[in-house]
Order: C-alpha cells, then structure tokens, then sequence
DNA sequence: TTGTAGGCGTTATCAG
DNA sequence: CTGATAACGCCTACAA
C-alpha cells in the first residue's frame, strides 16, 4: 500500500542527514555509536530495506561475468551457447556483463589455461560447465580463494569449492528415465542399450547411477547392458549399436546420457529394426524435437535453458553482493517431454 | 569495454535533446519522423541498450493491478492465492501493485458484481480465473472497452476479448495425460474414468477433448467412460465411483481433469481395491505430492504457477503501456510430474 | 563526527 | 514538435 521507505524516510526518522544513514547502512567508519543506534532503530521501525538497483546505478557498478562452455559441437551446446548470448542482451541490460570463453570441448587444459589468464580482480563471478580435472580444480581454487563466486552449470564438479551447482538432480533424472523406459517397454522382457560420449562426464554418471537404481529394483525383466561410450565418434557409435543388436536378440530400450542423439537416430532408422525400441533421450533439440514428432524418440529429459542461466547469474550476482539467495528459487525441474507436450 | 553509452550519448550524437531521445526510445507520440529516423540511427550506430534499473528508477509509475481467483477450496486454488500473494512481494518492489479478490467459488454473479464495483481509472489491469457467464462477460467488457488489460488465468474465457490467457494449452494436456495413461497401462484392455467437479468449465473440457482424441486414435483396448461430474461434493463423487467400479469389472485408469483428488485417492483407498488402476491428476499440490510419493497416483500433469502469475502479470504491464509482449515467451509449459521427478 | 551538493541513467513536467 | 529541468533512491566527494 505506502510506497517503501527511503533513505530520506530514515534520515528524517532518525534525525540525521543522508550521508550518515548511508554511511550506517554500508558500515562504513566514522559515525557515533548512539547515531549510528538511532539509525538502526529508524531502519527497523520503518522496515526500510535498500533499493540495489538504485544502488548499483549510483555506484555505478557492473557485474562482470564469465560463462566458460566447450564449443558447440552438438546441437545441445549450440543451444546453451546462444542462450548464453541472448542472456547478455536480456540480462545485460540489468548491469551484467557477460563474457563467454570457449574451450575446445576435448581439451580441459585448455579451459584451465584460459581461467588462469583471467585477472581476478576484473571478474565478479564464473559460470563453467567442464570436466572435473585437477587443473580445472586449481583454476577455480584461484576464484573461490579470492572470494569471486564459482558456480557449476549442468554437470556438476562437486569436489571444488564452487558456491552452487545450477542443473537438474542428475540420479534423479536417470531414475525418471528408467520408470519411462520401464513402463513404455509394457511388460516386455530383453536387453536395455546405455550411451553417452563419455562416462568421465558427473552427469552421464549420476544419470547412469539413477537409472540401474530403478532398473534393480522396479524391473528385473529388463537387462541393462554396459554403457556403450562413443567419445563423440559417429562411426564408433554406429558400430557398437549394430553389434549389440546382433549380440542380444531382445533389445526393447535405448536411452541415450548424453549427446550423439542424430547419430543415434540416425544409425537405427539405417538398420531397419523389425521391433522399433523406446528411446528416451537428454535434451531438447532441432533433431529430438523432430524425433519426438515423428515418434522415433518416445520422450526427451531436459532442463530449461533459460532458466539455467538466468539461475547462474543470480546466483553469482548473490554471491558477488555477499547476499544469500534462495535454494528452492533456483532448483531447476527434469522435464520430461513427450511429443505431446511439446512447446 | 569501454562504457555503455547513455541516452546522453545518444542525444549528442542525434543532435537532440534528452526528451526527444526519450519519446523515441520508449515510442512516444509527437516527434517528426526524420528525427526519429536520426535518433535510431545514433542508437543503432552507438549499440544502445536502455538501462532498465534506471529507467524503473526514474518511472516512479506503479502498475495496479487487479487478480480476481475463486476462493480457495482447494489445494490448488489454497497454492494458486499464496503464489499470487508472494507475487505481491517479489515483483512487488517491481512497482506492481496487486490487489486480489476473491469470491465464492459457486457463485460467478459474485466476481461479476466486484467487478463492476471497481473504479476503473484506479486499475491498470485485470487478471482472473472464473467461468465464463453472460455477467462476467460483461463485466470484462467495460475494462477492456476502456483499454485496461484483460487476462484469463488457467481456464481460458474465449468468448470475451480478454487480451491474452496465460495457461497450459488444455487440449494438449488431455492428450499428454492419454499417452501417459495408456502407455502406463501397459498391454492391459478395459475402461478408463474420467471425473472432473463440473464439465462448465473450459478447462476440463478442452482436457477430456484432447484425451479422447488419444485414447481412440491410440488406445483402442481401452474403453473411456463419460465424465463424472461431482460437483464439489465428495460424497456424490465416492458414491458415483464406487457404483462405476461396480457397473464395470476391468477398470485400469482414472483421470481426474480438475479439483477433488483428495477424495478421489480416499476413495480409492477405502474401496480397498486388489487391482490399482493407473491414476493421472493434474496440479501438483501436498496431497498430489504425497500421492506420488507413495504411488497412489501415477502421473501428475502440472503447470507452473509462478511462471503463470508472473506471466500474467507481465501480460497486463506490457498491455498497460500499450506494448508487445513475446508470445513464445509466455506460453506455459504442460509439466509431467512422477515421483521420480518432482521438485 | 556530521552535513551539503552533485551525479548515476532514465523518465516526467513543464514551457517554448 | 522539441528542449530544459527536476525528480527517482542511493552513493561519493568535499566541506563544516
């Protein structure tokens, strides 16, 4: 109803000029103790809280953000890349500066090596989605030391000291692809095919983790077989496909942790399956859109993008302003999307 | 680098005043259309971008708007006012002043008269979740003949003009939840129930519409009964239940299109059945949770309240100043919910 | 230790 | 149609 108080409303209530209710409010030095007491009391009295972006337009600060992905070498990370981008026009304008660095997605070092170059007291916050190695450990430590926010974005590196992980439950994910790939399978026993490019990756394990958790305990009927890792070789992912379909006479599912979706789709429409199997896949792209469309993928898992990356800048807006943010606000759902709810 | 220029830069740049770049910017009448044509020539050529927290800092405007909900008499309703209300106080310092009314869910003449009640020119827009009648039909005329923004909240009013509905495409959500249910019912044959509280109402229509339209096409093993309507009243609802599960021996399916999931699971319950039949509901609620949690219900097809409130209410701001708004950004996403996923 | 005056980038209100 | 000029809420000199 009344509008919020100001800092006139404290200066007023208090007795005191602006620049001391200012200089209480951010602490800083050189003000009487009783002052400074009837400030705080004004402060309470009128549940005064301040207005940051007034703050921020008068300090004139800008947060400088770095968001470090590997190049785009799949649809997937075409996607977060260009979500990252349009971040920088929609969010930017809300005093955030974002500076993308790319590393090439098989050479971790080369991620390490760009975090180092960076001069520390030029960045507010980093934003990575990269492999856990030790170099990219050290890289961080450097951030984290220095009281600049880490976060992690959709793979998680949980033995570094980053402030927030921004992505999905990864275990859970898998155990809701299990229940799909379960359920869709109706009571069909056989063998269930496991992919991803790499299983050095914290989210196609976890998501691996989740999904045989589901798989033991809901449906014994099911077999899932070693997880086949392609290493984002096409021709190697094709090859191992067809062997283990002439390996298993029974194969009734196929879910697929990570990228190589076309390839993927590609290779089984190549051989002509008799029984078509369920295919539950990660992430929403031009190809699983259109496979979910023409049903040769029968659901997708995903996470919204956008919401993944505004997330991560809060959150390191948060953690650059020292203020806590809210867990629950910043939980990213697993979506599960069937061609019918698509859009 | 170098600084972000401002609507100084600008007016230097045109050869103009602050005031002109500021009827250009925000498209204000009455500027010749060369000095327009120069002012978006300095802004294209200088990359301006508005700085938004100034310029809600400057527009000491706040928007009042009105969010007019039956009340609550169910979880859903009960999570729908307290997402609303902590909508006040989130985007409340976004200068929205929302104010909400209620009235009896059963009685339509209610929000009709309250409506009316209003001053318009005290209102800036109109946000609301009611069936659709001859009075409140009327009543949204006078404020969208007045140019006050009108939207429809999760059930859609397609025969008035409001200006937009921000909800889940229904159709497609009764087909999603046919999917689910017949794919989770595996191989089995028999009937499917349907329930809702009352079939007036446009949501619950347009779900068993789309519903159907899978189960024929899809599902022809399943047979799906006419529509329950109970009314609000879970006495009628136990008994026409328990008198279907009488009436017809292979029951695998229940869908409730609307309110009243917690006497629908009392009532599965008590009846004490040997065959669970599979059970899709929609909203997430603490009952609907609880019910996932321990497998009573199956699926849970969901929107997001949040997303809706805070798409309605940037619905009504960008109608209030007579701007755009992104479609694509504003549709709501049809959320499948299972145990595995939630949160 | 405290207060005054000016500015951050934008918008609003007047005159002209 | 256009341009000064004063806000908005806060911060930062500099002065007292």
């Amino acid at each position: 109803m009344s509008a919020r108080p100001t800092t006139h409303d404290i200066a007023r209530a208090a007795g005191v000029s602006l620049a001391t209710v200012d200089r209480v409010i951010n602490e800083r030095p050189g003000v009487k103790t009783t002052t400074r007491n009837k400030v705080h009391a004004a402060i309470a009295q009128l549940n005064y809280v301040r207005d940051v972006s007034a703050a921020n337009l008068a300090k004139q600060r800008t947060y400088r953000f770095v968001f470090a992905l590997p190049a785009a070498d799949n649809q997937f990370m075409e996607a977060l890349s260009a979500t990252v981008l349009d971040g920088q026009k929609t969010l930017g304008l809300d005093r955030i500066d974002v500076r993308t660095l790319t590393f090439p997605a098989e050479n971790p070092h080369a991620i390490a090596r760009e975090l180092n170059a960076l001069n520390i007291d030029q960045v507010d916050g980093v934003a990575l989605m990269a492999p856990e190695t030790p170099h990219v450990r050290d890289a961080l430590q450097r951030f984290t030391d220095a009281g600049c926010p880490v976060v992690s974005v959709i793979s998680d590196l949980p033995n570094t000291n980053r402030h927030h992980f921004v992505g999905i439950d990864n275990v859970a994910a898998g155990r809701t692809a299990a229940v799909l790939l379960g359920r869709f399978t109706a009571k069909q026993n056989g063998q269930v095919i496991v992919l991803t490019d790499s299983m050095h990756n914290n989210a196609s394990l976890e998501r691996r983790l989740g999904f045989d958790e589901i798989m033991l305990q809901q449906f014994p009927r099911l077999t899932v077989l070693p997880t086949l890792e392609t290493h984002g070789d096409n021709n190697l992912l094709a090859q191992r496909i067809e062997k283990t379909f002439e390996q298993h006479a029974d194969i009734v599912g196929v879910y697929s942790l990570g990228p190589g979706n076309r390839s993927l789709s590609n290779c089984l429409r190549t051989m002509n399956l008799s029984r078509h199997p369920v295919v539950i896949v990660h992430e929403l792209t031009p190809h699983t859109i259109k496979a979910l469309r023409d049903s040769s993928i029968d659901a997708v898992i995903a996470q919204d993008l956008r919401h993944i990356v505004r997330s991560a800048l809060r959150v390191l807006r948060a953690g650059s302003d020292k203020l806590q943010f809210n867990i629950d606000q910043e939980r990213i759902r697993i979506e599960i999307i069937l061609k019918e709810n698509l859009l």
